[in-house]
DNA sequence: GTTGATTGGGCTAGTCTCAGACCATTGATG
DNA sequence: CATCAATGGTCTGAGACTAGCCCAATCAAC
């Protein structure tokens, strides 16, 4: 951890990819989170390249990947678009190990350590401001829906609620970081199996969070969130071995 | 706060700039938070282009920036390269009043609320992990190099102090987040008079900081970082007014 | 001095990316 | 059924970016 390590860590790529690749990630990322559900439609090509910077043709390509992938179905003409027809594949521990020894120990420990620090760092902020009662109800709203999720919905959902979390501090730096966070282990959420006595046990936590916020405890709003992540980050170690 | 903001973040643009001006960032990142102490020189051009993965020619036009706006010195023939010649301008409260006003209430908000969640994240995992004792010693050496520093060395001493904290986690993206975080208000720290009652109240919050994590009570690290940060926060918001 | 290794300086051919224009398709609306 | 607005599909010329090569300058070592 000499002073050549920082150079390392300032000094990195400046760039991910090329154009191309960098927008095929961004668009999985706003499939596999949720952004866009099921059904939902991506907005028109000319919108899009101008949100994301980048020129038509080249989104365009990026569409074409990921529709030839199965993630998209395009459709022309008025009404058309670019329609997500992704849908999580079913939780199965197989497909689990698989994606956890894929991606690597270091690799899975720095994508947990960064999130349970950013999620925390989010939680402990919205913990220490006066919440206005607008922003406490859409942080209660995100957790009833949850709480009455069906098993289909309920990854997307639970990405929303804790996204809100992050966005509710109104700093859009640190949306897009905890959003960075999760993508990066959204496949392995998504492939952790779904069993009841879990989904109770994390609505608990899910609900210690909310009230520690609510509460204006930052203290308590970190331990609930450690408590929270340090579980499911656990369960995915574990499928290394 | 509705499922549009979270389109606004995740379909944000992919490229923040051209390959030159992400470059010139880049570089300017690792000259202002002293990665390249004044007098060092930057690695050699091919070396440099890979680890950023650009060309040299892309490389060649930002260290031509950086030259002509005098952050640079370029000389020719072997032992020769890039040396910094860029010295943070003296502190002074005119510069500072006139940097946060260019920077805009909303986005010195943003940058204050991210590189708090952040940094209380970092410290607070730090203090989670059984530290190794070549860690501990780390910390303490930077704690030690800061508190003996001259004037002319604070600032540099103590980013390298904030940044070991989220480097000795080990996480690679915490690490670069929080160089992230700091940099984006290095000319606002750097701007910031230099009171000795300031540096010996400084002194005291490190010190609580370090003690925290050897003591491995994330919650006390929180609370240090917070009361640290929140010191010079309050600070850079009153010079908005 | 002479040499040789290392470094910045510069050129070229080829690929990637872009802006903008125009075409083709679709389906709600009248 | 005809219209037309919104959308995807396609093409072109220009500019950005790259890989690779060779040249020029510098200076420690011999």
């Amino acid at each position: 951890m000499d002073e050549s390590a920082r150079l390392m860590t300032v000094l990195r790529p400046v760039r991910a990819g090329n154009a191309f690749e960098e927008t095929v990630e961004r668009l999985l990322q706003a499939i596999k989170l949720g952004v866009v559900a099921p059904g939902d439609k991506l907005p028109a090509e000319r919108e899009l390249s101008a949100r994301l910077g980048i020129s038509r043709v080249t989104l365009r390509e990026a569409i074409r990947a990921l529709s030839d992938a199965g993630y998209l179905d395009v459709r022309r003409g008025r009404y058309g678009g670019a329609f997500v027809t992704y849908v999580p594949p079913k939780p199965d521990a197989g497909d689990l190990r698989q994606a956890v020894r894929r991606m690597g120990q270091d690799e899975l420990s720095d994508a947990l350590t960064f999130r349970l620090a950013v999620d925390c760092g989010a939680a402990q902020i919205l913990a220490t401001c006066d919440l206005a009662e607008d922003k406490k109800a859409v942080l209660v709203h995100r957790l009833a829906e949850l709480n009455r999720a069906g098993l289909d919905d309920y990854r997307r959902l639970d990405t929303a609620f804790h996204l809100s979390i992050a966005e509710l501090t109104g700093s859009a730096l640190l949306a897009t970081t905890c959003a960075d966070a999760r993508s990066r282990i959204s496949d392995l959420l998504n492939a952790i199996p779904m069993l009841q006595v879990n989904l109770d046990h994390a609505a608990v936590q899910h609900q210690a969070i909310v009230d520690a916020i609510l509460a204006a405890d930052p203290d308590a709003a970190r331990r609930a969130v450690t408590e929270h992540l340090e579980g499911t980050a656990a369960l995915l170690r574990a499928f290394l071995s």
